[in-house]
DNA sequence: AATAGTTATGCAAACGTTTTCATTTCGTAT
DNA sequence: ATACGAAATGAAAACGTTTGCATAACTATT
């Protein structure tokens, strides 16, 4: 088996007949270039079997192809319509992406981000507006064109696409308010470093005082973004009384972690006890109950933030960022209903 | 602001009173510069803000520090579980991850491939076996370290590292049998092109029948990789009589669709019907009820195939396969019980 | 038929590293 | 002190492209 490892633009070059310049303009610039040669070309590709090396390429300081993209995890629903969209657009257009994992640590994400740089990505995609000083530095530093996902701040220091989570978190505390819940419970991840559940929360806590609700410390539940653990909090919390006859979840993974644990304490959703989510993740929707949630369009998110993103790599370097506001709306399903007395 | 974009390997030389062969040595090869230029180097690198250049490094036909990764989709937690403990490890040993997505579609990953080895990442890791002609072909050409999760196959054309899918369709068959059921449905994703389901699909028929059970072909159902997809497809079934008394599903998402199905049909899981996944993703155990189904370890087969890819990089290249198979364990959970008569 | 304008191609100099080989420096044994 | 080997460093060639400039080959205009 002949292992062609080595062959390069020359080799072809040689085999079509023309010049190693002539063949790196039918890469980049196909029009400057004679269709019968171009045919040549391809040809001596076919035979080589030549794959051009985007190395020497993004050596001259043009383009390398890529895009990176740094989330907290992938092992998350929360993440994965969008940047399932993100990806699919962003290859639509010629890029390839590097994708990269912080686990929610903002140190790591500047590590992440340097290493990402290194590689020579022509834009970065990030998650929310928390991030390190250094990591805000850099960017700025090496002018970096970069779009942050899923939250919308008006006066971001970088573009962004995404809906208003406090928004978000108004909306669904008045949903539940105006269906005559007072004994409201909370479950949110911890707040910090994470501006995105941040502002959910503060907009649920601010909608219900305004309402003259206020949510006792012992229903202000911590989880993490998993179901089980949200299954475990929400376990924690029916071992104990008074009940509440509602809990607003941070996202919807916790809000079926929640589901569950009330199911299997014999509760009927909605029944017994309304639970709402925020996010409409994909299967939310057809899960049974339905979860009533907050509609952020990840696949809408994720989309046009690659567009944004492609748009600032070919576009103006200097240009203020572009903010784009995905409106958010309530999904009101199977989870909720009207307090029973 | 100063923007700094072209600081090179030079300037930091220079800042450092040293040659540029003196400052990539200190990052190639440390222990081969001596500990007090080093300093001297690290301080330029600071004072300059020098980003070094991997396209640049990766020309020299060496390393690029990358691995390329290609599944079907991003968008689903058959994946998430794997490719976050694939991502983790690989970073680990300092590789960057290129990620793609062909949609199922196998000569998408032929473009992708090539797109990835355009970039030289120095090994890549795919889901199974079905692939293309062509990309066996252009992995064996350019004999490229090469990966297959999640399927184990005894005469794998490449390394693999996962569990055996037959065995975990016939695992699953013997335990559904073994509760009574003999009135047993099945919902499984279009096997052409991925062999994974194909091979679970034939473990379950091959055991049933040596059972003495066969599956009628209206309760043979296709569906896709969703949980509202196989709700749909459950409904339709549960829409005609007879019932049967348990489902198989392809996996455990599959299997979660079809639990949100009955539960909406006021059907009790598991007294009126037993249900069964394949996979045991990480959500599976906490749901409600929880899922019986056959543990394929996502995690330890992730972390698992990452270290065979870099040993392969940095081992032998003419080397026979590695293949590492991932024992199968049935998690006999909430949502089985014997058959009731 | 001569000229100007266009288009296609080639030549050669970059791009920012790494590495081989040569040289210098240093420590140590005589 | 001197010589020797080892360790640290530098000089320069190489890696595989892209692109500005120059040239050659056409086309269209008069």
């Amino acid at each position: 088996m002949k292992k062609n490892i080595n062959v390069d633009i020359i080799d072809v070059a040689i085999k079509a007949g023309v010049s190693p310049a002539t063949v790196s303009r039918s890469f980049n610039h196909p029009n400057k270039v004679l269709k019968s040669t171009q045919k040549r070309i391809e040809k001596a590709i076919l035979q080589t079997g030549y794959i051009r090396n985007r190395a020497a390429q993004a050596i001259q300081g043009k383009r390398s192809g890529t895009v990176g993209l740094i989330v907290p995890t992938l092992d998350n629903a929360i993440f994965s319509n969008l940047i399932q969209a993100f990806s699919v657009e962003i290859r639509q257009h010629g890029f390839t992406m590097l994708v990269a994992t912080n686990g929610y640590d903002l140190d790591d994400e500047y590590t992440l981000l340097r290493s990402l740089l290194e590689h020579r990505v022509e834009g970065v995609a990030l998650i929310g507006h928390d991030h390190s000083k250094e990591t805000y530095n850099l960017l700025n530093i090496r002018n970096v064109p970069v779009v942050s996902m899923w939250n919308y701040k008006e006066d971001s220091l970088i573009s962004c696409v995404g809906g208003e989570n406090k928004e978000a978190g108004i909306e669904i505390a008045k949903h539940i308010s105006s269906l005559g819940h007072t004994k409201i419970a909370m479950a949110f991840p911890n707040v910090e470093d994470n501006d995105r559940a941040r502002d959910r929360k503060i907009g649920v806590v601010e909608y219900l005082n305004s309402q003259g609700i206020t949510i006792p410390e012992y229903w202000d539940i911590k989880t993490e973004y998993s179901v089980s653990d949200a299954r475990y909090c929400a376990e924690e919390l029916f071992n104990k009384y008074p009940h509440p006859t509602a809990i607003i979840a941070g996202n919807d993974v916790i809000a079926r972690g929640i589901i569950y644990a009330a199911q299997s304490y014999g509760m009927n959703v909605p029944k017994d006890i309304s639970i709402t989510g925020i996010g409409d993740f994909s299967s939310s929707e057809s899960s049974f109950p339905s979860i009533t949630t907050i509609r952020m369009r990840p696949n809408k998110v994720g989309k046009k933030a690659a567009s944004v993103l492609i748009d600032r790599i070919n576009g103006d370097r200097e240009a203020e960022p572009t903010r784009i506001k995905v409106s958010v709306e309530i999904k009101s399903r199977e989870s909720t209903m009207t307090l029973k007395n």
